[in-house]
DNA sequence: CCTTCCTGTTAAAGAAAGTTAAAACTGATT
DNA sequence: AATCAGTTTTAACTTTCTTTAACAGGAAGG
């Protein structure tokens, strides 16, 4: 099994690194990014299974970072770390869906004991990237859709396009969500590249009628089972 | 989508405070009763859909709560709190038909973790929005509606308005109501386009002629079967 | 009555999304 | 460096959905 991977954001190039060694040595992986915009591309470029977000940043803060994030993926844990204990930050936090909170200064062993408390519980071991969608199976890491055994192999942009439409099934994306989580950038041309692969992924789905990817006209898609 | 609806049972103010402030703060509707009776009495005066009770609390215990609620709603997700974690108490509230329980102290996520797992189980996934009108069936999901088998797909705004409508059946629902529910704004433009929608609902709608909406001049519309 | 505001309806314009094919890019291989 | 296969983007065209415009009736209130 893969390490589990930690996506921090923390400005402080001393702490940043001394954070990041730390982590590393307890035997998780870590991609450090020193303000919320590289994050957040991180986040998209990457998969990750627990991100720690400094509030306090250059270009993006925390919250923005935070909100961006769960704008595409409601599950992964989401950890701040504060300079101050201002109540109104914790629940500002919170409100965008914050798994935890500590308060500068905090010590390596609190960070990893609440780390490892979270994944604990958030960690239902499924996260094998595996989904599955009435009929349709889904490997993300494999980029393999398979259904009744016969496999479809994916490309990159057509499997992180259809994860998060897996992720969120059920539910309506956002359009922009979704241009950023894989593109990177909402800009009209993403969306018509993004347009022809929603086309090519309906294609692979049209095996099983009771799956599809609706329209929300003028908002994004859903992937749904009937 | 109405938000989900807790009833919260704690004696200790401060902590009652800071916990449905939180609760509230995650998007759930949250109502605070300080002792055993309250609480009851909250529960028969309103609808819920999950309960959290302190065991220990001033004229009538968590228990007795929970024996009495389980007298009129079986299903309802019960969640207990407690300071000791004592075995008897434990088997005691799972005896009553608790879904859980939580030993102080706790963590607010830890808690949140625990009601939304909960519900996760017990909720019968998403909403069925299927409504029937008459003759007339309407699938909100795959906004399909259906009259003695012929299927008509509505489109996004149609389909958002007729929600909105069959939601209401029978019950005039204000311009201006529907006007913020599906374009967000009810400004005199999008009064003019919901005209328009209401005209195709009625074309669609016309295959029986018991089923109409109705206009009340200068107030809204009203879905209606006669 | 008659004026004004509100609603009903249709058609056309405008915007978003669906689709297909070709062009451009990428990385590996010769 | 040229070729090739696979992937992604761009472009063009089509279809579908939504809004706007225009006109026609009705209802409410003086």
């Amino acid at each position: 099994m893969e390490p589990t991977k930690i996506l921090l954001a923390e400005d402080d190039p001393n702490l940043g690194m001394l954070l990041s060694k730390f982590i590393r040595a307890k035997g998780y992986a870590c991609t450090l990014s020193v303000d919320g915009e590289e994050a957040y591309k991180a986040f998209t470029k990457d998969t990750f299974d627990f991100v720690i977000l400094d509030v306090m940043m250059p270009k993006k803060d925390g919250f923005a970072v935070a909100k961006d994030i769960r704008g595409i993926d409601q599950e992964i844990p989401i950890l701040f770390l504060t300079a101050k204990s201002m109540k109104e930050d914790k629940l500002k936090g919170f409100e965008i869906g914050a798994d935890d909170y500590l308060t500068k200064p905090f010590s390596m062993d609190e960070l990893m004991a609440r780390v490892k408390a979270i994944l604990k519980r958030t960690n239902k071991q499924e996260e094998n990237h595996l989904y599955s969608v009435n009929n349709y199976l889904f490997d993300f890491n494999t980029r393999i859709l398979s259904f009744q055994g016969n496999e479809q192999k994916l490309t990159t942009k057509e499997s992180e396009l259809l994860k998060i439409l897996c992720k969120n099934i059920g539910k309506e994306v956002d359009r922009n969500d979704l241009l950023k989580a894989v593109w990177g950038d909402d800009n009209y041309f993403n969306g018509r590249s993004m347009d022809v692969y929603i086309t090519k992924l309906r294609k692979y789905l049209n095996q099983d009628d009771k799956v599809e990817i609706v329209n929300i006209h003028g908002k994004g898609f859903k992937l749904m089972v009937k």
